[in-house]
DNA sequence: AATTGTGTAGTTTTT
DNA sequence: CTACACAATT
């Protein structure tokens, strides 16, 4: 046994001084955490499940480190977000005051090494930071240059590609000699040729992508093995926070700086890693192991956040992946309320009931709105259930949506700030030309880049001597000039940081005039907008002191995030993505639209790979897991899908967790079990009078439209006796459906039941037994293997002909 | 140069 | 159905 070591630390939750024991552990860290926390030289892989006290073991072995000697300039800890760098910040902050450890996000990180050493790859410090609306400006002038038609060419899709091309560090003359060297579909033909081309604006604009961040600084460091060493020997203490979304740059990034140095941590979730769609490569955490010798590993899988009855639910689901590494998620959390599914006509009774839950919630003072999260896998999910919220007046917030500094105005404003710092921006120029509107129309526009472009000069400079391109007439040359003039005027304006530069520009080109005297409520929010950003402007020359320079200001904006501003404390109800919510916790949690083509959703079925069906499948358990105490999942009998309405189909999901079902399809219930599972039993006859499926019997190439689409009742008699065709086999006629009509004030016909395993009859088909049950209520679905064929075929329990046998 | 019309596509999106 | 981009108007 070590020597008695008297320490006391702080508590980083609750600021609370907590004693040591005689192990040297803090009382408020478990074994499992305090080994990672106290461990130094060498690889740690901290694997922790979600709620495990994650960020709570990072800041404290960033403390840690500190205490024990470790200067804190050589420590460095990298994450996704800005929130999770500044949540990490402030806590660390807390916890060694004094001291000033680099905590910041990959692209930032990026964007600092670039400025110091960007020109050994050609770029000028003064770079600027394209977002996606910039990437898409260069592109439009690139696909214009190369005739290619933007119709069968979609500027968006050539840009993901290109990211694609990017995140696998492929560089533009590379992936033009491999599409030489073989033979190449079109869409390739196509990126082999815009790549080059918009790589090559990027660089004379002295501009980078957000991918570019990345990709430029493993260049940098593969090409510059001096500066790769003097950075690895600089932080010698590397950590990435959600490893498990890194991509192959990141990946790189990481390795470089943790060569000669391997002290680097890593920490995440396999079973959390939901953007592979966009290249992160779960790989990488699962390798990591074999990417170092003599690594530590901790696992973290007590979870400190959900009740037994949650964290089983979610854990059942997620052990469903096949490619996963085992965890034994146990909590010692109260058992709580089941896991609930609550089943809807349709999404304007899913967003009323949720809403009249909530506010019931609320009135009896028992939950705040921010206990409250609504989780959906897509953001069109969002609209019914905001106009319910609003309908019930219950405070709300959307994550996600317009990015304050995305605003047209505010871009518009930022392309002169952007302008000024980087005279080689061409997307910033064209911004600002012509806004407020000086008649500098397209064709000017076009001309001017054209002639530029032959010159070889910056769109600054081809304005400043617009006289000279005989192609342009004087009047527009005039006015180029003048901009010229006045963009040279802004530039030596006397201005004292970026608040003052602002005001100088919007003196100058008089921006704001149009909507001055223009009482509109639009004119009025833009004007409130452009306040905004000079409040902006102020706060950070305050934070900055008289060090507050433009490019900080500049990146700021650029890298600004639209969940940056999801305050959970904002006493409102979060509506969010899945995606979104991953890292945030909340009491009580609802999951829209459990449903398959939903989630799973129909692009990772349609692919038919496991892989994508697994990555689904770890964001529905992102979304479980981020519940304390209440977790409910709905999913509807039909959903508007692209504007139609359509029947769903419930989640596959769904069979792989025991969830109590809860039915709000109608008043009259009678109780029922599967399965084990207890169900609210209910028939909602008038309702099957309003609508009716449709064959889907065509076999043209289309037929990967999904299922079967409601269609209002107006239909020939014939056209109802058609069979209803789902994506499972199915149904008989509707003959079952009728008799229920005729039911319809009569006791409900008892449910069929059926178990795993038993035995069933089949009028067409014979004898098999039961393999899957899947679904539920009036949907409830179940495949059988028949003995005949030893064929499986999946029925509508309560629809098809199949009867139970006995024995 | 702004307005109106037409067509088309329609996940998720830490930066 | 709706949002968006682009084309064709006035």
């Amino acid at each position: 046994m070590t020597e008695f070591r008297s320490e006391s630390t702080w508590d980083d939750d609750t600021e609370r001084r907590v004693i040591s024991t005689v192990t040297g552990r803090p009382h408020d860290l478990t074994a499992n955490q305090w080994q990672a926390v106290n461990h130094r030289e060498g690889p740690l892989l901290v694997l922790a499940g979600p709620g495990s006290g994650k960020t709570r073991v990072i800041t404290r072995r960033i403390a840690r480190m500190v205490e024990t000697g470790i200067a804190p300039r050589q420590i460095l800890a990298m994450t996704f977000t800005n929130k999770a760098a500044g949540e990490m910040s402030a806590r660390v902050a807390k916890l060694v005051s004094g001291a000033f450890v680099e905590v910041t996000t990959f692209h930032r990180f990026c964007a600092k090494l670039l400025r110091r050493f960007g020109t050994a790859i050609g770029l000028q410090s003064n770079f600027s930071i394209y977002d996606t609306s910039d990437q898409m400006g260069i592109l439009r002038e690139v696909l214009h240059r190369l005739d290619i038609d933007s119709v069968h060419y979609p500027p968006g899709k050539i840009l993901s590609r290109i990211s694609k091309i990017k995140n696998d560090l492929i560089s533009p003359e590379q992936f033009a000699q491999n599409y030489a060297e073989s033979i190449g579909n079109h869409w390739q033909a196509v990126v082999s040729r815009v790549y080059p081309a918009y790589q090559r604006e990027l660089l004379a604009a002295n501009a980078v992508d957000f991918d570019d961040l990345l990709l430029h600084v493993v260049t940098m460091l593969q090409e510059n093995p001096e500066i790769r060493g003097e950075l690895d020997e600089r932080y010698r203490y590397v950590l990435v926070d959600e490893y498990q979304d890194t991509n192959l740059p990141q990946y790189h990034i990481v390795h470089a700086l943790s060569f000669d140095y391997p002290n680097l941590c890593v920490t995440g979730d396999p079973d959390q890693s939901i953007y592979g769609w966009r290249g992160a490569q779960i790989e990488n955490i699962l390798r990591f192991e074999r990417d170092f010798r003599d690594v530590t590993v901790v696992k973290l899988e007590q979870n400190y956040r959900s009740t037994k009855a949650i964290l089983r639910q979610a854990d059942g689901l997620i052990t469903k992946n096949v490619h996963r590494k085992h965890k034994d998620l146990f909590t010692d959390n109260p058992e709580g309320n089941p896991v609930e599914l609550w089943n809807f006509i349709d999404a304007a009774q899913e967003a009323d009931e949720i809403a009249r839950k909530i506010r019931a919630g609320g009135d009896e003072g028992d939950r705040n709105w921010s206990d409250y999260a609504i989780c959906y896998r897509v953001n069109a999910l969002s609209r019914q259930m905001e106009v319910a919220l609003t309908r019930h007046r219950i405070p709300y917030q959307v994550a996600g949506g317009v990015t304050f500094y995305e605003r047209a105005e505010i871009k518009d404003l930022l392309a002169y700030l952007r302008l000024v710092h980087n005279p080689a921006d061409q997307v910033a120029f064209l911004r600002a030309v012509n806004k407020p509107l000086r008649g500098i129309g397209k064709t000017t526009q076009q001309k001017l880049v054209r002639w530029a472009g032959e010159q070889g000069i910056p769109l600054l400079e081809a304005a400043a001597v617009a006289g000279r391109n005989t192609a342009l007439n004087k009047r527009a040359a005039k006015q180029l000039e003048q901009f010229s003039g006045l963009m040279e005027s802004i530039a030596h304006a006397q201005a004292d940081g970026v608040f003052m530069l602002l005001q100088a520009i919007l003196l100058q080109t008089h921006f704001t005039k149009e909507w001055i005297g223009d009482s509109s409520e639009e004119s009025r929010q833009r004007l409130a907008n452009v306040e905004e950003l000079l409040s902006a402007a102020r706060q950070y020359d305050e934070a900055q002191g008289e060090e507050g320079d433009l490019e900080g200001f500049l990146e700021t904006t650029a890298l600004a995030s639209d969940l940056d501003d999801v305050d959970l404390e904002a006493g409102a109800v979060t509506l969010m993505t899945l995606h979104s919510a991953k890292g945030l916790e909340f009491p009580v949690v609802f999951i829209l639209g459990v449903e398959q083509n939903l989630i799973p959703h129909e692009r990772s079925i349609r692919e038919g790979n496991l892989r994508e069906l697994e990555e689904e499948r770890r964001l529905l358990f992102v979304g479980m897991t981020r519940a304390e105490q209440q977790l409910v999942l709905t999913q509807t009998y039909r959903r508007e899908m692209h504007g139609r309405p359509m029947m769903t189909i419930p989640s596959e999901f769904l069979s792989e967790m025991d969830l109590t079902s809860i039915d709000f399809m109608s008043g009259s219930n009678t109780d029922a079990v599967w399965g084990g599972q207890e169900t609210r039993w209910t028939y909602a006859g008038s309702d099957t009078d309003s609508c009716e499926t449709q064959t889907d019997e065509r076999h043209d190439d289309d037929s990967e439209e999904i299922q079967n689409e409601v269609k209002p009742q107006k239909r020939s008699r014939s056209m109802r006796d058609e069979r209803t065709k789902t994506l499972t086999e199915t149904t008989q006629s509707d003959a079952g459906r009728r008799s229920l009509k005729a039911n319809d004030n009569a006791a409900p016909l008892p449910p069929k039941i059926f178990q795993v395993g038993s035995r069933v009859l089949h009028p067409q088909h014979g004898t098999g037994t039961v393999v899957s049950l899947n679904g539920i209520s009036r949907r409830q679905m179940v495949t059988v293997s028949f003995d005949a064929d030893e064929l499986m075929r999946t029925f509508i329990t309560d629809k098809a002909p199949l009867e139970p046998l006995k024995g």
